[in-house]
DNA sequence: GAGTCAACGATTTTCGAAAATCTTCCAGAG
DNA sequence: CTCTGGAAGATTTTCGAAAATCGTTGACTC
């Protein structure tokens, strides 16, 4: 959605990484405060490239704003898990028809190539098996990504990359409570083959079902 | 989509309303360069507060940021406002036939009273007849806000008001340039009577044909 | 004992200048 | 004449401290 950072642009740009990445590991909870205080000792730099940091942050839903009061990391609640379920079968959802009527032979070689990068490597850690690994997440993401990517709409896709971003934590959370009871490679297979195969309803109600059972995993687990 | 601000809770919240209502009202061009230090003169402030408000106008599609050459306005053109109103049609279409399914007692009556402010106030102006109204496009913004308001999904709400407001620029161009042509409050009248007899559908597509209309009204005087 | 209010401490928000970066323009070589 | 190199100017980005604000504590009144 945003011009991408090589990793030195901006201390901004690594500012926003750096706390991306301790509220998605989870080093920072959901619910807690953000003092600048600390957020400048993690990222070794003054207040003004960690505020534009959060700004940024906030316009994506991973934290919130309280004026004078600062910021703190969003919640998860079953409530966010379900709205944003919906709103994702629903975009994204339009999103891959749109792109599987208009895709041309580009487009099916970077759905193929998006697949195989992704079904190379294992989803979960040798090592601890209930957490993810951070290149597959990536390479999941590119998979999606590389779905819709046809669509023609850059402001269908900049709403699909915010919402699959917003869902990451959830989504971390999945392979940890249902570790080894879905089958994600099967779902992700039968996804490319009705896109490639030009069957856009199919598809979508392949994609649709694929993230209602992301959430029901969830389901139970989450309180709220 | 954020916390409302009075008008004085926050310098960059005040710098927020002040650009962007220079970017709507138009006083600084598409494509336009925003410079920190025009932007601290017109606002009376320095440039922290200000650097906050274009990073948040940024968020929402107003402004465009390249890496150390600074801000500026988004351009208009004929593939975004297309690109928009497939979105908007989209997003608010769902919107609107959850709301109308699961509306209450309480939305009725907010979408009427709505309506009722809307319908009560001329949208042109009396000495500009080509220039909207700015009491006119808020209640406007209200009443289409109040039709999806009982739709039960935060964050479709959020992605419909980005989209409205995103679209504010487009909607000006349209009165100036159909001065006369369209029946508008005829559209927004039929749209209520649907909603309120529980035609979610055929308030769903009312609605896209409205936006549908808005559009057309301005192909042919947006180039590219 | 309950309630009010002022002062304190913690934190955010803002400032004004310094540092870093990009763009432009001009000299000199090929 | 065109192209490369680099210094000057303009602008963004960042810093560190000052100002403003919020929550809390504790004394004081009723």
């Amino acid at each position: 959605m945003e011009a991408k950072r090589a990793g030195g642009r901006t201390l901004a740009g690594d500012a926003y990484e750096a706390i991306r990445q301790a509220i998605r590991s989870g080093s920072v909870k959901p619910g807690e405060r953000l003092r600048f205080a600390d957020l400048q000792a993690l990222c070794g730099m003054s207040v003004t490239p960690v505020r534009e940091a959060l700004a940024r942050l906030t316009a994506e839903g991973f934290t919130v704003l309280d004026d004078h009061r600062g910021y703190s990391v969003a919640s998860l609640s079953l409530s966010e898990l379900r709205d944003l379920t919906a709103a994702r079968q629903l975009c994204e959802g339009e999103a891959l028809r749109l792109s599987v009527e208009k895709g041309d032979a580009d487009w099916e070689a970077r759905v193929i190539a998006a697949h195989h990068l992704m079904a190379r490597i294992p989803q979960a850690r040798e090592d601890i098996p209930s957490a993810i690994r951070e290149d597959w997440e990536e390479r999941h993401a590119a998979f999606h990504a590389a779905l819709i990517s046809a669509c023609g709409s850059p402001i269908l896709l900049e709403i699909c990359e915010k919402l699959f971003s917003r869902a990451d934590r959830y989504r971390r959370l999945s392979v940890s409570v249902s570790a080894g009871a879905r089958d994600p490679a099967a779902e992700h297979r039968r996804l490319m083959e009705l896109a490639l195969a030009r069957d856009g309803q199919g598809a979508g109600a392949a994609l649709r079902e694929h993230y209602g059972r992301t959430a029901a995993a969830l389901e139970g687990f989450l309180k709220e």
